[in-house]
DNA sequence: AAGCAATTCAACCGCGGTCCG
DNA sequence: TCGGACCGCGGTTGAATTGCT
């Protein structure tokens, strides 16, 4: 017996329009991210519940990075994608900036079809590579136990170095970086600012104006393009996204906006960099951004065979990895 | 330039887990 | 202990975009 659709009809569907994610995030701003049954209610937006949590996890969310992932980040997909499998809301808590959805939606696209190419560069070489497939239906049910196991000893393992008192500060004092590494470069607080998703928005808002929608998809493209390219400093610092615009009416929306949200500078466009200014109402969402500590404790492990593997520079290291991971496995 | 195919990714759907009265 | 409500997750969809002929 299935439960009745969580989201009565009525609520609306489809793309986020720029007004109800300035909605949403001002009264996120306000009462903080959590009890989404009361957002729809309390805000009049027409969205259920679901559609509020997860625009806010995947988009408006502080801290987001978006666009291209870099080599490191494709690795550690793939390193966490053979270890955990499928579990992107898992693996995503090893690349804080990233999205699980975002994740998914990379290794769909992107990552998997890589692997199989790879694979079928090095087919014929070795029976057990032919086996490692990341498309892992094909896995016998003897290979997904042994597979199975592997996981429960790692993580055993990663439990019981959590539970000692000396691994258990060096986890405190080296929480991954905002970008999901190591901190041997220089430190970034993992937190980020409630600024930073304004900012997205704001600039949004900018540009939404500026090219006033004929139709709310028009609009959508805009917002994606916009949020694209938001954290993106590379494209977005030589966008005069200073420029000052006013709607239709002669209101400059987006002054408001940034009047309402407090933050100094649009121009500040690379959030990852601006998280170390933190407003008050900013701190309200590091628990937002900062992943489950209890989801980071199996990290000095992984980080340790991500990074020490990392160290071994070269191009074949994508299918070392595979090599090893089905090494390990078979 | 137009039409079609392939790709991307935001958003939706449905299920399982957890919480709470 | 039970059942309903809510939350979070993974799989899937489909509109928009990009690439190709």
């Amino acid at each position: 017996m299935g439960r009745p659709p969580c989201c009565d009809k009525g609520v609306k569907k489809g793309p986020w329009t720029p007004e109800e994610d300035i909605i949403l995030v001002s009264y996120i701003q306000e009462h903080g991210p959590g009890n989404w049954r009361a957002v729809p209610t309390n805000t009049g937006l027409l969205r259920c519940s679901k559609s509020c949590r997860l625009r806010w996890t995947n988009y408006l969310r502080p801290g987001i990075k978006r666009g291209n992932f870099t080599d490191h980040e494709e690795k550690m997909i793939i390193h966490l994608q053979a270890l955990l499998g499928n579990r992107w809301a898992a693996i995503a808590s090893y690349l804080p900036q990233r999205t699980d959805n975002d994740i998914k939606n990379y290794w769909n696209t992107y990552l998997k079809k890589k692997l199989s190419k790879l694979q079928a560069g090095l087919e014929g070489n070795s029976h057990s590579r032919e086996e490692f497939s990341s498309s892992q239906p094909t896995m016998s049910r003897g290979q997904w136990e042994r597979r199975l196991q592997t996981d429960i000893r790692m993580a055993k393992q990663a439990l019981s170095e959590a539970l000692s008192p000396e691994k258990s500060t060096s986890l405190t004092d080296q929480k991954p970086s905002s970008s999901g590494f190591p901190s041997t470069t220089k430190q970034v607080p993992q937190t980020s600012t409630y600024a930073s998703s304004t900012e997205n928005i704001s600039r949004l808002l900018k540009s939404w104006m500026r090219n006033p929608p004929k139709r709310t998809k028009m609009a959508q493209s805009e917002v994606s393009n916009l949020y694209t390219t938001g954290t993106d400093s590379a494209s977005s610092e030589g966008t005069p996204l200073s420029t000052t615009s006013a709607n239709n009416n002669g209101i400059d929306l987006s002054e408001a906006f940034e009047s309402l949200f407090g933050f100094e500078s649009f121009e500040s466009s690379n959030s990852d960099f601006s998280q170390s200014n933190m407003s008050p109402e900013a701190s309200l969402f590091q628990d937002e951004s900062n992943p489950d500590p209890s989801a980071q404790l199996p990290l000095s492990l992984l980080e340790k065979w991500l990074f020490d593997e990392g160290a071994a520079q070269g191009k074949e290291v994508l299918s070392d990895m595979i090599l090893d991971e089905s090494a390990d496995f078979f």
